[in-house]
RNA sequence: CGGGGUAUAGCAAAGUUGGCUAUUGCGCUCGGUUUGGGACCGAGAGGCCGCAGGUUCGAGUCCUGCUACCCCGACCA
């Protein structure tokens, strides 16, 4: 097994050496695809289930519509297709024949659900529509990376329907406030949330907002969205219904999707030197049993004591793994699951058997502690908790910590060269403006902050007065 | 879509001005010694040298064409 860079060496280098070295993903024969490997596909079913159920809780419902979208659908909204008609794939032929009509593979499922959702709604009686599905989608983006930008890639896309304008607001933040509660209490990631600013909005959304996580590189990631859609959809696919006063109105829409993309979150902001860190709970295993010996009794006075230990363990709905293997070392395995970023380690020897305990190891701070046998499972479950909350406070220190001011586009640019992160500045810029600070800086914004300045300042790129804050930063 | 690379065993690479049987490391198989931080020794197995042409007595090496992938930008969840 080859070793890892370092991060700050080459971060690019060490992320694709984690992925490739904790086994989680490996580039497959089309280009821009990968394949997801047991152990990284593991981790998106523990995101799926929990998430998941989040979505259900919320009167959403699953269902699954096609893959193919007829190429007259997408073109109903000019925005929307305008948007994404650069990086569709499209099939042209089928049955040995020439199509009729080509037939665009889902970039996003708006215009194929919209078009049915005309047909289902008809009274404000069938309002709120709440439903969500789980899907691949292709966009043929330039440049790909695993996980945090593949030409397919798996996730959920919710869809609402609703009477009022409020009603979508409520929903859009509701979604929002999902995602952040979902990414701190169960990733460890905090975000920072916010509107997006319209040249990020999404195409065909009144509005989008969004939560942002920070990499150990300073660039900052995208990891959900939320979008207001208003009734841009609605005209385009005639989706109305009847009010309570017998008046047609058109439905008011959101959508909001979480993507494998937070597993390359996941790596980025959480990982080190050493490789994968897991929040505990979406680690595969969360803990690894490994036996060390030398003699024939030692071995099967090791290998029972925790041969139990496994089973208390799993007992207590604790997702352990007893590396029983003897064709690799100790030390191999301890290098091995550090890699693959296994929150505990439990080393067992002959010297810890005498003392009837064994050496634990948590993977994200590395400390060691000799624990006594007696009561040592039950411990375990108050351990991973511990070792979410530490995974969550050091990354929300590392946050915090990047988060900066700059009132000019020079320390702007000092700032993101040299230290990276999110920048609050004043903005009072167009759309066109802020493709022109991108030219310059590298840097574009990822949020339109609630803040507001106490006392007006002027805009960081136009010089008008303004008490609007922005966060800006370099994005993956 | 622009710029730059690469293509040789499962992986990573070397291969000289064309030359004789295709090299090295990791991994794999077998045997033995090991095992508390990526073990060691010995013996083996494994190749349409990306594809198609061409030059030549002879091509992994030179020429032409094709294909694929990677990296860096612009685009994006």
């Amino acid at each position: 097994m080859s070793k890892l860079p370092t991060q700050t060496q080459d971060f690019s280098a060490w992320y694709n050496g984690v992925v490739e070295l904790a086994d989680m993903a490996e580039h497959s024969c089309v280009k821009g695809c990968m394949v997801i490997k047991p152990y990284g596909y593991a981790i998106w079913e523990h995101i799926q289930r929990e998430l998941d159920r989040r979505i259900k809780e919320a009167g959403v419902q699953n269902l699954y519509f096609p893959l193919f979208i007829p190429q007259s659908l997408l073109k109903r909204e000019a925005s929307h297709v305008e948007g994404f008609a650069p990086e569709c794939a499209v099939v042209t032929h089928g049955g040995g024949k020439l199509l009729a009509e080509p037939l665009v593979i889902r970039p996003t499922s708006e215009t194929i659900m919209y078009d049915t959702f005309s047909k289902w709604i008809h009274s404000y009686r069938d309002l709120p529509l709440l439903i969500n599905q789980w899907a691949n989608v292709v966009r043929w983006e330039m440049r790909t990376r695993p996980f945090l930008r593949t030409t397919e890639f798996l996730w959920q896309e919710g869809h609402t329907a609703h009477a009022t304008r409020e009603d979508a607001e409520r929903e859009v933040a509701r979604a929002l406030s999902m995602y952040t509660d979902f990414d701190r209490d169960f990733l460890a990631l905090p975000v920072l949330t916010g509107k997006k600013s319209p040249k990020e909005t999404f195409a065909g959304a009144d509005y989008t907002t969004t939560t942002e996580a920070l990499a150990k590189d300073g660039k900052v990631i995208q990891a959900g969205t939320s979008h207001l859609l208003g009734q841009t959809f609605a005209k385009a696919f005639d989706i109305t219904f009847q009010d309570e006063k017998g008046e047609n109105q058109y439905v008011w829409q959101t959508s909001w999707g979480v993507s494998t993309r937070i597993i390359g979150t996941l790596i980025v902001c959480h990982g080190d030197d050493k490789g994968l860190v897991l929040p505990p709970n979406v680690a595969p295993h969360q803990v690894v049993l490994i036996p060390i010996y030398k003699t024939d009794e030692e071995k099967e006075a090791v290998l029972s004591t925790l041969s139990t230990l496994s089973d208390d363990l799993k007992a207590l709905g604790v997702r352990v793994h007893f590396d029983k293997r003897d064709t690799v070392s100790p030390g191999f395995k301890f290098n091995e699951w550090e890699v693959k970023g296994v929150p505990v380690r439990i080393e067992m020897g002959p010297r810890d058997l005498k003392e009837e305990s064994a050496v634990l190891v948590r993977r994200n701070t590395g400390e060691k502690v000799t624990l006594k046998l007696a009561g040592l499972a039950r411990k375990v479950p108050e351990i991973l908790k511990e070792i979410h909350s530490s995974m969550l406070m050091s990354a929300q220190k590392y946050l915090e910590d990047h988060i900066s001011e700059a009132e000019t586009l020079e320390e702007l640019v000092k700032i993101l060269d040299e230290k990276g992160g999110f920048v609050r500045a004043a903005w009072a810029g167009s759309e066109a403006d802020e493709k022109l600070i991108q030219e310059k800086t590298k840097a574009t914004i990822r949020i339109v902050s609630e803040d507001k300045w106490p006392k007006k300042r002027k805009c960081i790129f136009t010089g008008k007065e303004t008490d609007t804050v922005v966060y800006f930063a370099r994005a993956y």
